[in-house]
DNA sequence: CAATCACATAAGTGTGTGCTTATGTGATTG
DNA sequence: CAATCACATAAGCACACACTTATGTGATTG
């Protein structure tokens, strides 16, 4: 039912390059900062928007918070995605039959 | 590279709407907007979008031009996601050595 | 326990986006 | 060939969104 915040978080390329760094491994949010050239609030709500569509989760640790990738985000795209397999191109065809468990 | 243009588009709750509905079969824009209370300029401008995105193709018939799912841009999609199945969730697990052959 | 650090939140601002009404364009029809 | 149909495009408007600066909050540190 949230496939709206999902797609909404992933609309936004800077959004998409966090996701993509934190893909590579978990880290917090100042180590994400490096290289970025984005300030420190921007960084905490992007952070906010990809935690509220699960793309993301984060976890206290001292004074740093620690973020990675919420497995549950990709599973609700993989679910969308899924309901329009007959429209995947024959190169992926295989998944199709391995996508049916998915429908539940 | 039109990842962007992907998002973007699916973004919209109503170009996903119409997206769902061109995946039960294709029709004309006049078609889509039954049953959606939405206008013929809005509808026109939605269909820009996803047709951009290539989620969507069209094909003038006459005076009518039909729309149907474009399977260009949900490959896009999913080789997307397939950068990050190392997160994907071990329901679907069986997926990851089937999408390895979407990296190329 | 005051200072500092890592991060979140508040409030304001410029730009993008989805809608509207109006008009344009190409094809069919009588 | 004028009228109509199916759709696209133009222009304007209200709102959402991504950013900024400023401040708040909770944990560590000397």
């Amino acid at each position: 039912m949230n496939e709206n915040e999902i797609f909404r978080a992933l609309a936004d390329p800077t959004r998409r390059a966090i996701f993509e760094k934190l893909a590579a491994g978990g880290m917090n949010a100042s180590a994400l900062r490096e290289g970025m050239e984005i300030s420190q609030p921007a960084m905490s709500q992007h952070l906010g928007v990809l935690r509220n569509a699960r793309l993301v989760r984060e976890e206290r640790q001292g004074r740093f918070v620690n973020y990675e990738v919420d497995p549950e985000g990709l599973a609700l795209m993989a679910r969308w995605m899924a309901k329009y397999r007959n429209y995947w191109p024959a190169r992926i065809d295989a998944l199709r039959d391995l996508l049916k468990d998915m429908d539940q």
